[in-house]
DNA sequence: TATTGTTATACTCTATAACTATA
DNA sequence: TATAGTTATAGAGTATAACAATA
């Protein structure tokens, strides 16, 4: 992966002027940077970021409607339909429909996707501790306030 | 965008667990708050944050070789071609192919590409002020910093 | 009529390998 | 042989609109 010599010799004097200011340009850069660190620690696992939060957040929340998934995770209702369907096909969630909506799906883990969530959980809690990334503990808890912030501003800031 | 009454009633009570705690995680979750404002602002335009990323390095390093580009931002030369395609087809970029070796190709804005970039620049650079994202000029500074420290450790802490 | 979720379509981004032309 | 960039292909994510079933 690191070449015994730098392939691009002006890789060093590339200037990205404010860009480094831009918040956007930033956490895209930082994005970047910290999947990488996500992939090479699930390397060799069929675990996928996306996948692995919506099993995540069906465990927490039981019989969790689709909508309110997609919606709680940013993911377009078409793009959860496929989701899901790829998580079914995989025996890891259970779709239920409910006889009192028989519009809408809810969602459960099945025994599979409980085993294969308490197998990952671990690694997946701690791939991004402070250490791993290069911030100190400090460091990462402002980290995660700021984002928390930015993320979750409309929904706070409206009740 | 916003309905008069929530769709979702449940959506309040949808619980992350320890998923905000996860720095890849809210990173996503950030960058598509922060992403949605930028697209907000440039709605009606064809500015895409990547495209404008590559016109603006490549206006702060005239001459900068294509690959070289690639890997500063994290692009992959397979897409990178695609893109500065696209960007030649717009008229905004030009390649030249340097005599010292022809292999590699060296990008330049055109002048229409120098307008665009000067059109386009401080709404590029403000979208994500301070107060439009939700922070004070501390909290974003601060921001900042800590993003600039994962997306560079690797060059940073190698020299 | 409105809502939930699905299907269909298209475009972007990512990843990989095979290719070309140069070196 | 190795490097720079290209082409081709496939998968994943995103966006949109049209649709069926249900409310």
């Amino acid at each position: 992966m690191n070449a015994p010599f730098p392939t691009g010799v002006e890789d060093d004097s590339v200037d990205l002027g404010a860009l480094t200011g831009s918040v956007g340009f930033m956490l895209r850069m930082a994005q970047v940077a910290v999947y990488d660190q996500f992939f090479r620690e699930f390397a060799n696992t069929d675990v996928r970021p996306g996948e692995f939060s919506v099993l995540w957040v069906i465990a927490m929340n039981p019989d969790l409607r689709q909508g309110t998934l997609a919606r709680t995770l940013n993911i377009k209702p078409a793009h959860m339909t496929k989701l899901v369907q790829r998580l079914v096909r995989e025996g890891l969630v259970k779709r239920i429909v409910p006889p009192e909506d028989r519009r809408s799906v809810r969602l459960a883990l099945t025994d599979k996707g409980r085993i294969h969530l308490n197998r990952h959980r671990s690694t997946f809690l701690h791939v991004h501790d402070a250490e791993r990334i290069g911030l100190t503990d400090a460091e990462t808890t402002q980290l995660l306030g700021l984002l928390q912030k930015l993320a979750f501003k409309d929904t706070s800031s409206c009740r």
